[in-house]
RNA sequence: CCGCCCUUAGCUCAGCCUGGUAGAGCAGCCGACUGUAGAUCGGCUUGCCCCCCGUUCAAAUCGGGGAGGGCGGACCA
């Protein structure tokens, strides 16, 4: 594969690439390498698996890809997941995340899994952070993480603490390429700032767009009805999407159209598939689209309703996150990781 | 170690002084209108008032004790 198409494949469906010449020259290297690190704390969800989909690009583009479960993070960042169930959490991501990228069509054997504790507890790791603690401003790392640790009127050192190690994570994992959605902007650019100053390399960055809420307006950690679950059953993929925001004609925080662009056509165009939208012979029979694209300027023209378009979304959304729910359901894991909830 | 402040609906908070069957905004849910959703109307739901003990006919409210959170002071050989 040349370097054109390599990319191409790492580049599409992002939202930045920072710096894309430096990207090329990279892809003009042997074994590039990638990371994205997910702090295992609440259950997983749609907007991860638009993140996890894009691995498949990164391997089929031959990038060495590593994810890595941040456990420390998840309990540094305002302890969303407490200490006890660190373990129990990251080994349900993995899981998770294992099912969502053969959904994409990827083999999950070809990822390296990393989990945080295995790495940053080490001395030479530790060594660097305190070091790095000891040059980088509260305000500086306050800038640098206040979209993605939770904000609060009373911060905890750890939300800090978090952007740092986020920062030697990349060194530590000797990633060539950061790779996280585009929330992550702040901390990555604080690696690129600090990280040369401590001996490493600066890492390209590769950011994911953020996907917009079922109900308009961001998507919501909180709100279970703005966004998909990954083991939402059947029904209810199809309540959520088709009680989603999607004035017609608008592309705009369209959550629906962004499923669709993100995460929908990209696994169907894997599949050799299209996307077929029934619709009643009174608005005209049924269409197909072959691209995102085409089916777009159509829901812009008008030709292509938003009542035909929820069905079909919905219908599509269901079958693909069906093999995820039930490699869940009779497991314990869940239940494990999220005692209170069950 | 000392002092002060806070804790009430999912969220932000009012009510407490002057005890009398708990409120607002937002969110949420349900209808109407749209071939979806939203917007807009109309309607509705929600509570260990942080915990314990006491005073009282009656305590979110008064008194005492405690817990959690915040802020400040002191100590600085």
């Amino acid at each position: 594969m040349d370097t054109d198409e390599r990319a191409r494949l790492v580049g599409r469906n992002t939202e930045e690439v920072v710096t894309e010449e430096e990207l090329e020259a990279l892809l003009g290297q042997p074994d590039p390498s990638v990371y994205i690190g997910y702090a295992p704390t609440g259950e997983m969800h749609i907007g991860h698996f638009t993140t996890i989909r894009k691995l498949a690009d990164f391997l089929e583009a031959g990038l060495d890809v590593t994810v890595l479960i941040a456990d420390l993070h998840a309990h540094l960042d305002d302890e969303k997941s407490p200490f006890d169930l660190l373990d129990a959490r990251s080994r349900y991501y993995r899981e998770a995340i294992e099912a969502m990228v053969e959904v994409a069509g990827a083999d999950p054997g070809e990822i390296e899994f990393v989990r945080g504790t295995e790495f940053e507890l080490s001395e030479e790791y530790t060594l660097s952070l305190y070091r790095m603690m000891a040059d980088t401003t509260l305000s500086r790392a306050q800038r640098a993480g206040s979209e993605v640790v939770r904000q609060s009127d009373s911060p905890a050192l750890g939300g800090l603490v978090y952007t740092l190690m986020q920062s030697l994570d990349v060194a530590a994992l000797d990633a060539d390429i950061a790779y996280g959605g585009i929330d992550q902007r702040g901390i990555y650019m604080l690696a690129r700032e600090i990280l040369p100053d401590h001996g490493h390399e600066k890492p390209v960055c590769v950011f994911a767009p953020l996907l917009s809420g079922l109900s308009g307006g961001k998507m919501s950690a909180s709100d279970e009805s703005s966004r998909l679950s990954l083991t939402d059953d059947p029904d209810t993929v199809r309540e959520k999407i088709d009680g989603a925001y999607c004035p017609a004609g608008e592309v705009e925080e369209n959550g629906v159209l962004e499923y669709l662009r993100y995460l929908v056509f990209p696994i169907l165009d894997e599949r050799g598939e299209s996307f077929v939208v029934e619709r009643p012979e009174k608005y005209g029979g049924d269409l197909a689209y072959e691209r995102y694209e085409a089916l777009e300027e159509e829901f812009v023209s008008g030709e292509l309703h938003p009542a035909d378009l929820k069905g079909a979304t919905g219908e599509c959304l269901a079958d693909l996150l069906a093999p995820i729910r039930e490699r869940f359901s009779g497991s314990e894991l869940l239940a494990e990781a999220y005692p209170e909830e069950c």
